[in-house]
RNA sequence: GGGCGGAUUCCCGAGUGGCCAAAGGGGACAGACUGUAAAUCUGCUGCAAAUUGCUUCGGUGGUUCGAAUCCACCUCCGCCCA
């Protein structure tokens, strides 16, 4: 199966430019295409690994990609999926965030031998005159056109400003700028930007004639329709300090039934007919289907030592016998209250819990429990001598755990 | 630039002088049931030395015994007119 067949099996791809032409495009290796990431965190996230795990295919077919660092675009900011502008990042921050990027991608894209190469579009936004760039781009959009793309539409009540509305051209003018120095004839991205992309596409059209594609990647939906790779406490980071391999193991170790199967087409690089065979799995089995799910998707962000590690405490834990690899909290001295410390206090300063008051209420709703014994009394106190050793195992729910020890 | 309207807890959204830590819904969390799933039911959802105390309703000052609520100024946002 050839590779474009292949993304298509796999329900990556959502829309595009041109089918046929992309289709003889990527298969035949011939494509140089772009991917852009705007830098608004330190860390990438479960959404760009799934447009990393694009490159890598598309790579592995033969064709080239260009990872573009969102440098400049960061100081404005894409309005996209958005009902609210976003949080204007200094300089500083930009640059740290960049650096964290481009750590991070080194791990999945191969960038020697000219197979990939990497660019920061500060390099050309932020030199660009804004009177040259009115004559020279600016006469290429039409402010009617760009009020009718989906990603204003619902931007048009709640307030768009001038800044982010600008986002688009600065876009396109990217690819464009790709497409004249680098030779990119296609640029790849998240189905929420495709409008931004058909600019590009369309200014390149306009100032040079040629043509150049566009393709969107599916948006990794669960069952409700809301994006994954998104917790109450926020992103599910690729950085294993922001988000533990044991944490990103249990994120998909414990999708719903109804995401399985889509999760292991779209993000694992499993060969499609195992894949098919899962997808006959039923009721239980598809705890199976999951526990494959987390461990491929923790081997390829972290390696395979990692989900291993992952894995075992994973169900050593929820077997209820072991205890072997566990976040671990140490209590000090200065936690101690008249040389004991109580139950709640140990809730808060492991983290288990945000509060004392939650940790209270986590306790009068039987939620806690010490080396699996259930506390019922919130005052129930420990000394360091009770700590010390192996320390304790508390759990907050069914499935959060530490170790305490002194 | 002119006129009008708005900002409430994680989110939406009620509250327009004391009965307000603030209705209702969503989400989150915990319990039961399960398969570390979903659905359902129950509880819970500012903080703490916890039948009490403290801090919160865009910001700063003021009126009042008492302010989310009234007044002044400021910031941000929406709508209409230019």
């Amino acid at each position: 199966m050839e590779i474009y067949e292949e993304l298509v099996a796999r329900g990556l791809i959502a829309q595009v430019t041109d089918e046929k032409e992309i289709r003889d495009l990527i298969n035949s290796g011939g494509a140089r295409f772009y991917i852009g990431f705007d830098p608004t965190a330190d860390s990438l996230h479960v959404g760009h690994f799934m447009a990393l795990c694009l490159m890598k295919r598309l790579q592995m077919a033969g064709n080239k990609p260009v990872v573009l660092i969102g440098g400049g675009t960061g100081y404005i900011g894409d309005p996209s999926g958005r009902s609210d502008m976003r949080t204007m990042m200094t300089p500083e921050m930009i640059q740290h965030n960049c650096d964290c990027f481009k750590k991070q991608m080194e791990r999945f894209i191969e960038f020697g031998d000219d197979k990939a190469i990497m660019v920061n579009n500060a390099d050309w936004l932020l030199k660009l005159n804004y009177i040259n760039l009115l004559r020279d781009v600016g006469a290429c959009f039409s402010v009617n056109n760009m009020l009718r793309a989906e990603c204003y539409k619902n931007r048009m009540e709640k307030g768009l400003s001038f800044l982010e509305f600008n986002y688009m051209i600065m876009q396109s003018y990217d690819f464009f700028y790709l497409n004249e120095h680098y030779g990119c004839n296609m640029q790849f991205g998240g189905d929420d930007q495709w409008s931004n992309m058909l600019g590009g596409t369309e200014l390149i059209r306009k100032k040079t004639g040629k043509d150049a594609y566009a393709m969107t990647i599916t948006l990794l939906l669960n069952s409700e329709g809301k994006k994954m790779g998104k917790t109450s406490k926020g992103a599910v980071w690729l950085d294993p300090n922001k988000t533990s391999p044991f944490d990103f193991y249990q994120y998909w170790r414990n999708v719903s039934d109804a995401d399985v199967l889509k999760c292991i087409r779209m993000l694992t690089f499993l060969p499609l007919e195992q894949i098919d065979e899962m997808d006959k799995w039923e009721g239980a089995e598809l705890n199976k289907a999951k526990e494959i799910l987390a461990y491929e998707l923790t081997k390829l962000v972290h390696g395979e030592e990692e989900a291993k590690k992952a894995e075992e405490s994973a169900k050593a834990l929820f077997s209820g016998e072991g205890t072997l690899e566990m976040p671990t909290v140490t209590i000090t001295e200065g936690d101690l209250r008249d040389g004991k410390i109580d139950i709640l206090g140990i809730l808060t300063v492991s983290g288990l819990t945000p509060s004392r008051s939650d940790a209270r209420r986590a306790v009068e709703q039987g939620g806690v429990s010490v080396d699996d014994v259930k506390i019922t009394d919130i005052r129930t106190l420990y000394a360091p001598e009770d700590l010390s050793g192996d320390g304790i195992v508390v759990r907050r729910g069914k499935k959060n755990y530490k170790r305490i020890k002194y």
